[in-house]
DNA sequence: GTGGTCTAGACCACA
DNA sequence: GTGGTCTAGACCACA
């Protein structure tokens, strides 16, 4: 379900929890669905237990799972899941961008930028 | 010269690096100006020498300054400053932007952001 | 694994940054293969672990070994490992050929050096 | 009647060593030929006494120079000079030639640097 | 005084 | 257990 980069430099965790939020904003998993449990999840990934864990607790404090003792966890509903998301990722931009914007950078070079990934990627 | 936020989870020695970057790129401080010694600097932020002596061992290796036993620590030649300086920034913009990318953005998402941004600022 | 000389007046650090480069360019460790651990590696030469610390910070931006937390080091791809080996090699190369050239060696006093050698150890 | 770059990152000493070491093989100056006073050589570089004192030192040490008290510092004769001289580079060769030889360059590859830099500075 | 390297040892995040 | 960051402080080369 998830693809995790070993080498990257990123920890498992994150990966994890990145992972998840990706899958849930482009709706490959949806309000409701279970995930996988924790001790599959590791096992697959060949993860200690503990790890995934404590992705999981990051992901139900960004209001994105729910955890039900005995149960599993679940995607939270799309308004919570959302709003989750758009917030995550706009305070990404923001910064990107403000520091962009402090150092002398134009509307226009970023503009470049996007425009080059958008193209690359489509 | 520098603010550091000891809890910020950033580390100490990468605020100094990236507070120096953005020092230079905002042309507070230019080529040949020197940088404050690492034990004044390490001083005033209640910091250790060593950390300091990391912060501007990578900032030379970065080519933003250089450094000379005996005499202190300097900025470099604005060109050198400057291809360091835009590849950071254009690394840290493409970073985001390709998150957001992937997590369904599209272009206008983005540009709304950079124009309240651009507006706020001026 | 390392033979450290500690009065060469070469500092401890690159002496393990060049072993590991030759260990690696000689193929006797290759790629995923693990590295000693820090800690290992520093009370087996008797050295303090912030020196390895050092070392394998150096290595892993060259590019020819990976470091993930909890989990140890390890040797990088070999394409990788090629690149970084090869350019380092080369410059040292370039430095002290140079250096000869400035000096009013020609070609043959070299290329006479070079043979010696490699008859020498074949 | 010597460059120093100061942002080389080679210390001045040696620079100044090097630098002699270069006129007196590429005959510029000669068996008998006087060397600035410590002094002068000092304020013409802006530097330190103590540098160029220690450089001479080294000169006289390595058997290039010698001082007379009260009367300066002279060029040894030719052929102290000369086999000072290519002690010292052919040793820096061997170095960097076994060790190229050591992780697998061929004859080759060495003779490619060789020519491109004989052909860049002709 | 200034940068550079190192020892000794603590503490954190991650697995 | 493993890597990463940091404090405290010594010592060296260089100017």
């Amino acid at each position: 379900m998830l693809q995790i980069d070993y080498k990257s430099g990123v920890s498992i965790c994150d990966q994890v929890v990145n992972g998840f939020i990706r899958l849930i904003a482009m709706k490959v998993i949806n309000t409701g669905d279970s995930l996988p449990s924790v001790r599959s999840m590791a096992s697959n990934l060949s993860v200690n237990p503990n790890t995934i864990q404590k992705a999981y607790a990051i992901l139900e404090e960004k209001g994105v799972i729910y955890s039900i003792k005995g149960k599993g966890s679940f995607v939270a509903d799309s308004e919570k899941t959302n709003e989750a998301i758009i917030k995550n990722e706009t305070n990404n931009l923001k910064q990107a961008i403000l520091s962009a914007y402090q150092i002398g950078y134009k509307k226009e070079d970023i503009t470049e930028i996007i425009n080059a990934i958008y193209k690359k990627e489509e």
